[in-house]
DNA sequence: AATGAATGAGACTTCATTCAT
DNA sequence: GATGAATGAAGTCTCATTCAT
């Protein structure tokens, strides 16, 4: 997996017309991947989608990688600002808040951009996206942390196992069920009464809110 | 999503050689798209893998993109194999025993070739797998169909929502668990039991197999 | 000075259609090579030139290096040709004979493609040309074997200093007098009685081949 | 080899500043040939190097060629300026006594800046440089006027091929040495003997001063 | 005068596909 | 049936040069 290819923005624009150049070019880069999916993004069509020259596409990208990491860390910015400091507020919640709080900020957070959320995902498997990949290793740690702490009230035992159980089922559900339901109306509410509810009988048998 | 390539093999192989060089054929791509992705997966790279002439290959598959479909329908048809008619036997199962039988044959259908099942979900995304979807809608509906008939057993209530949560659920996490533990060490019999006890838990608020 | 960029040629040619197109190739590159210089010798253009694609050129050479370096091996062997085992015979000649000889081979060598060295000599600088460098290396050992053996006969005392000024004298009168000449009627007859002189002079301080 | 190409500085620097500006260029435009050599010498890297934008570099630089030209004049001055009035001064000199004084200029000349030096030899192929050639031209002349004031003390008959051969064997061992030279511990002195050993044994048969 | 953002032709290289042998 | 040589469109990336600020 080592990489050769220079990932790192190659300059940061200064002046407000390349500020705006740099916008344009990560939005078209979103659109486009969305569209086609990585290795059919060419930076010829991303330059011409942002109306910019290809030159300039590499005057602050010096590969297409780095204009994908780019673009993947500023969506995990934005994910991640959604969840602001929920950990350490949720650490003394109550089972039940807990699990509503978290399981609300993981729509949110997949409500973003769903498109691009799945792109980046898959992407995240050829090349590597370091941002995303911490994003997930985190958000278990995190989940751990707590699991660890209630360790008493809940049924798993193998505290690691439940983790790994509860954060691939909570991010697989909440990722394919905004895709999904996307097109449809969409109950969200449902969705998100249906997570916290399996959720809660995984980890303590009954999931009724006011119990 | 209009593909004008064509898709169709050729022609049957019915001779022997014949037979043994669409094996071969067949083979290297899955080692090929495996390691290197669809888009880096080549005709003549894969054509030399194989051990035959980019010629031959074209004898048998008129596209890349047909190479990949009939190495999908035999992956599929070897998955397939391994569910069998459970279905019908389980329709009249109880609950644990339906659960278990059926998260079994979900871990064993993934252990067939784990990576090159995620090579094959991660190109569903840009060109159609029929085979494949086919193959999850499937799930689903059975799921569903079985969830209906005990639907006074179970806590949940809106039934195509809970067969989106549980196939969603399972699926993701017989997946990724086997795609993570495959290098470690491997808890199967751990992993299957945390599978069973979530899903009966979602299901019916216990897990215990014997109650 | 590492070279990441391959170098050897990519397969040998096989049929008889290949051979041509490589000779094609080659023959192309020479040309393309002396007329534009080495950075600006684009390998479509030597297609072009070539009469094939760009395809075929990289089929057979895995880059722009390779294909220069490719020339220059068969330059160089042709130059090598020409010298056969000169070497040897010459160890025990006396003094004007085998200045002659010497000489003479060093104008027929240059003679063979004297714009073709002269490029590839420049080349050398940029690219390592291995072939050249050591034919370099390997005429100034011989010529100081030589002198080590007749060290009484001459007046030089340093003889790698000798060998050194030798070989670099020659070589450039060699090469920039066949190409100077190239243009006008051609002395060579003068030309090679002269470097002659020189060269017997600062040996033994006369070049009058009688004596 | 018609140039199209704006060649002639763009203006002459004539504030402090400017002056200061474009010997920065200058120099840079030195460093990166030597580095890079012509076609990878890039006016945006030169210009980064110099220090100041790219948009000042074609101030005074109307191309890259231009640049390199500029270059190439200064460093030829520069050259010159070492022989000073040799010319005048050695025409009544004896032999021993001219070669000497001829030789030992050379060296100095070519000790300038040796790496530069060959760079733009080198570059003088592609792109015409009047300077290095008149530089080249004018040497020649000098010597052959000297030889032939001295036609009767002298072996050689054909005294432009004599020419010819002294100053290419000169100025090649000279070049050369200086640059294989250079890495080493240097025996400057051992090499302007030996040089001026094989002039004079080439011109009269023998080289002792003394005589 | 200076800056540096923008341009776009053009360089190198790959690879799906065809077809003569 | 098989081979592998040939094709050329298309992709990534660079760099000389211009021009708005």
């Amino acid at each position: 997996m080592t990489q050769s290819t220079p990932l790192n923005p190659r300059k940061r624009p200064k002046q407000h017309r390349s500020r705006a150049t740099v916008s344009a070019i990560l939005e078209a880069t979103a659109r486009v991947l969305v569209e086609d999916g990585f290795d059919k993004t060419s930076t010829n069509r991303v330059a011409k989608v942002a109306g910019v020259s290809v030159g300039s596409l590499y005057q602050y990208f010096p590969s297409k990688e780095a204009l994908v990491m780019a673009l993947c860390e500023q969506h995990c910015e934005q994910m991640l600002t959604l969840f602001g400091d929920m950990s350490l507020a949720l650490l003394d919640a109550p089972l039940p808040v807990a699990v509503r709080t978290w399981v609300r900020r993981m729509l949110d957070a997949h409500r973003v951009d769903p498109r691009l959320h799945r792109a980046l995902v898959h992407l995240a498997l050829h090349i590597g996206l370091e941002n995303l990949e911490r994003f997930d290793r985190r958000g278990r740690e995190l989940v751990q942390a707590y699991l660890t702490q209630r360790a008493d009230e809940i049924l798993p035992t193998d505290l690691p196992l439940a983790a790994f159980v509860l954060c691939t089922a909570v991010e697989s559900i909440t990722h394919r069920g905004i895709l999904e339901f996307d097109d449809d109306g969409i109950p969200w509410q449902a969705l998100e009464d249906e997570i916290c509810a399996f959720v809660l009988r995984y980890l303590i048998g009954r999931s009724d809110d006011e119990q």
